[in-house]
DNA sequence: CGCGAGCTTGATGCCGATCAATGCATGTGG
DNA sequence: CCACATGCATTGATCGGCATCAAGCTCGCG
């Protein structure tokens, strides 16, 4: 377990590197403190339980809804942390399935996979959101869900999450809410993905990035990618090279400026003049 | 309400032209009972019920896993029913939502479109699927859903239906694996649609359906398809010319023989030898 | 019978894939 | 500290798959 988790109850920015937290360029940083230690956490161990009545993403998270007085029962379940490092798979395609997982810290992305080697990627998750609901339907996973960073996750034991949603109506519903949000995502990716052109594609993916962004309180016009141009590719159906001219081209139009992964958002009426779809 | 329903437990389908029900060449047709009636039924009205207890499709649909001694509080909630008739929709983006719907009879698409009128069928719903549950998420559905057949749907009442789910942890469970696998089927269209070819989509396509098919009872290698080349190319994200020339090339090359939206399916193995990925 | 929706087929063109070379940042070992 | 390796990004040249445009065709139906 890392040595500072214990009772803290702000998240804690993983900086392995020593670089400025990223997506910290402009404004303030409500939900991260920047800090430095000197070696990434421990990968395996179970953490030290952080609550979720004082976390910072409870207005992102399961939690939304929920009255105060069961709090407690949330907290209960949720007992467990897992670290993930930069690279490292939380849970991969056939792993048995018992929990979902919500992101505290860090960023992944979720993939599937072809009989002969190509692979989709099918979503970029930040802080907040849930990972695994793919495994409900089989009890095994059928994704790879792969740090793109070192990252935090909250265990959620899934047989408890069902149980306490039996008691309580306000879980139950926003955890629907949740599943249905999921679906409705997947069908503006489906847009994209069917009917978009390259720079859409690309415009619709920096639209929707800054917005999560924005809602987690960073800047909404300076943002720096985790990915790399070839996993943006693989997400939205193009070759890297396709993404690269698509980034060069938004720069040359004024929209962006570029400087490898630290993308400056100079024009976003421009970018949804491009989109004008709702991929979510 | 339609004349011929009261107690009535077997499915009836609808033939308003007469023809032989579809996708019953080869094989018996344990689900339906091809029966003529001289107009098709009322669109609006509210149908007398038809107990999932006694229905054909409680092995595909809602009911799976729900013990004996607890369908009658199921039956309870869907006490109605809702024919939809050809090229009408059961609901659209921005109705307000309050119940998901069962597919009884029929054929459905459903599609979303952006702003500029470029649109996406998402998926085709046959006998047994559920249909709406984009709505949860914002209380509003957020795509439209077009009966390409004239279709009866069960409406199951959206707060029943949790408020039953906490009172029993199968219908709960199976609810909720009922949402994943709507999930992990739109992975694997984000998979076709960003990394396959054209030939590739359509032989996933014929594969899938020809598999839900067959857990009807149907042939899985006679069909009739429901919907257009256009339909077909909106959803594989291709236009209406690829998918006839697919078609045709499918049967040049003696994979399909092709004769309007009559398929047989030749040689199976072939189209998944094309495929060779796991397009739910 | 003739109309129209849907389907097929051909000719052409374009967007993005592919192939290839170079650039740039980070990290490593001598 | 520099030389080199490595991973990622950019840019150019060429190619190919699918879109687009344009005729005809088929079938069901008024």
């Amino acid at each position: 377990m890392v040595p500072h988790a214990r009772g803290v109850t702000i998240d804690l920015a993983q900086v392995p590197d020593g670089r400025p937290t990223e997506n910290s360029a402009a404004g303030p940083v409500p939900l991260r403190l920047i800090m430095k230690h000197a070696s990434p956490p421990p990968p395996t161990a179970a953490e030290l339980k952080v609550a979720c009545a004082s976390c910072n993403l409870r207005e992102l998270c399961l939690p939304v809804g929920i009255a105060e007085a069961d709090m407690p029962r949330l907290d209960a379940m949720i007992a467990q942390r897992r670290s993930v490092r930069r690279g490292e798979l939380l849970f991969r395609n056939g792993d048995p399935f018992d929990a979902v997982y919500a992101v505290r810290t860090g960023f992944f992305k979720t993939r599937v996979s072809s009989h002969d080697g190509r692979d989709q990627v099918t979503g970029f998750q930040m802080a907040g959101e849930l990972l695994g609901l793919d495994g409900i339907s089989t009890e095994r996973h059928s994704c790879d869900a792969v740090a793109l960073e070192d990252s935090q996750v909250c265990v959620i034991p899934f047989e408890q999450l069902e149980s306490l949603s039996r008691e309580f109506a306000e879980l139950q519903r926003h955890f629907h809410k949740i599943m249905s949000r999921e679906i409705v995502r997947d069908h503006g990716v489906m847009l994209l993905l069917g009917s978009m052109r390259a720079e859409e594609r690309l415009a619709a993916f920096l639209l929707n990035l800054t917005q999560r962004l924005e809602a987690r309180g960073f800047s909404g016009t300076a943002l720096v990618l985790r990915m790399t141009r070839e996993e943006i590719g693989t997400y939205l159906g193009l070759k890297l090279e396709t993404v690269s001219r698509c980034f060069s081209k938004f720069q040359e139009d004024g929209i962006l400026q570029v400087r490898q992964r630290q993308i400056s958002v100079l024009d976003p009426q421009a970018l949804r003049r491009l989109v004008s779809a709702a991929a979510a």
